[in-house]
DNA sequence: AATAACTGACTACGGCCGTTGTCAGATTAG
DNA sequence: CTAATCTGACAACGGCCGTAGTCAGTTATT
């Protein structure tokens, strides 16, 4: 038998590369429940490492550094969000009003079914480093989304004005609502949310 | 004579109730200086006596710990603002848009003229855990606020989200003017917002 | 001159951080 | 069986943190 590479030997059940990705998926998960945590981001190695029940050494098997982790990790929760929203405007009417209100129910749907994904999506990137200092927060890129949907009866810079202002008002509400600040139906925050987009 | 108390003692020209109010007014200046650094908040005592060229020692005898002199610097730029808005709007036209238009320059200036300031105001309680914890930032207070002064045609929970959308857009606004990411005039700055409290 | 208070520079403790390395034991391949 | 590889537990490095203490030197009072 030809020698087989060491990637495809078999251990405990499983070839390497399986349990590497199983570990790094781990990994990923424990990084959502750390930077999704009720009590504020805080991922470290070793806590991150904790969680997962596994040796800083296959934390620097799957990741070069911290920082990679935490991009990781938002890009991860960020790619399920992007899903859910494709899907949700995939199988719905096509004019714009219903086209909101898919985007917004399955946005805080999204949150309500798991908090921590709404965190990291809403609050990771205020409090992280490593993910205000690039360009990673998908804020800016929803800004821009929302400004090329604006009348054009209005200036360029009205139009940024109210894009940025229209995202600080929807996470600023989802926040609110994650947090328990502001006790209020699920539907009730939908019908508000779309109304503030499809007025603006 | 009598034996003075060893408050009123005179050691270098000055008694040392007044040296202990002059570094303890060092320590807050240190504390705007790095709780509103543009690279973000980061205050540590060490740091904070390492601008202050302070030792320690006279760290903790004006504060009891690190917390308290995060509390006392957001408290100590809290109240500056609040001057700033109180003179403002009383040397203003008592018609609300009038006082809307004064109030909003009056904080934009105050930004502007110490960016410090606006960064401690606005981020520095959504990174830093002593602020954070306590209800110790503003906004909830400025949300009520506007909440009542908004008409009394549309439900109490209705009136709340609206309040609550505008503090976030409205400082999302200020925090994108501020790092640069909104390049715009002031005065567009502030005609934006004073259309946006108005019309709400 | 002697005593007391104040000041600055420094050290020390325990803890968490990111990162790298070591080492005994388990599991497989040849 | 032997040798190679994978695994888990753990130590170690340097660094920053909050907090507390020490100690020589300067300045005021008596």
């Amino acid at each position: 038998m030809l020698s087989q590479r060491a990637a495809d030997r078999t251990w405990g059940g499983t070839t390497l590369t399986d349990r590497k990705a199983a570990r790094r998926l781990r990994l990923l998960e424990a990084g959502v429940d750390l930077l999704g945590a009720p009590e504020g981001p805080a991922l470290s190695v070793r806590a991150v490492c904790r969680h997962a029940k596994l040796t800083e050494r296959y934390f620097y098997e799957s990741f070069p550094d911290r920082d990679e982790l935490v991009l990781a990790v938002y890009e991860h929760v960020a790619a399920a969000a992007r899903q859910a929203l494709v899907d949700a405007v995939r199988s719905s009417p096509p004019d714009p009003p219903a086209l909101a209100r898919a985007a917004v129910t399955a946005f805080v749907e999204l949150m309500v079914d798991d908090p921590r994904r709404g965190r990291v999506l809403l609050l990771a990137p205020l409090t992280d480093p490593a993910l205000s200092s690039r360009g990673m927060a998908l804020l800016p890129a929803f800004a821009a989304l929302i400004r090329e949907q604006l009348p054009e009866d209005e200036s360029e810079t009205d139009r940024e004005m109210t894009a940025i202002g229209l995202v600080g008002a929807l996470t600023h509400l989802f926040s609110a609502y994650l947090d328990g600040t502001l006790t209020v139906d699920r539907d009730q925050l939908v019908d508000h949310c779309v109304r503030l987009l499809t007025r603006a």
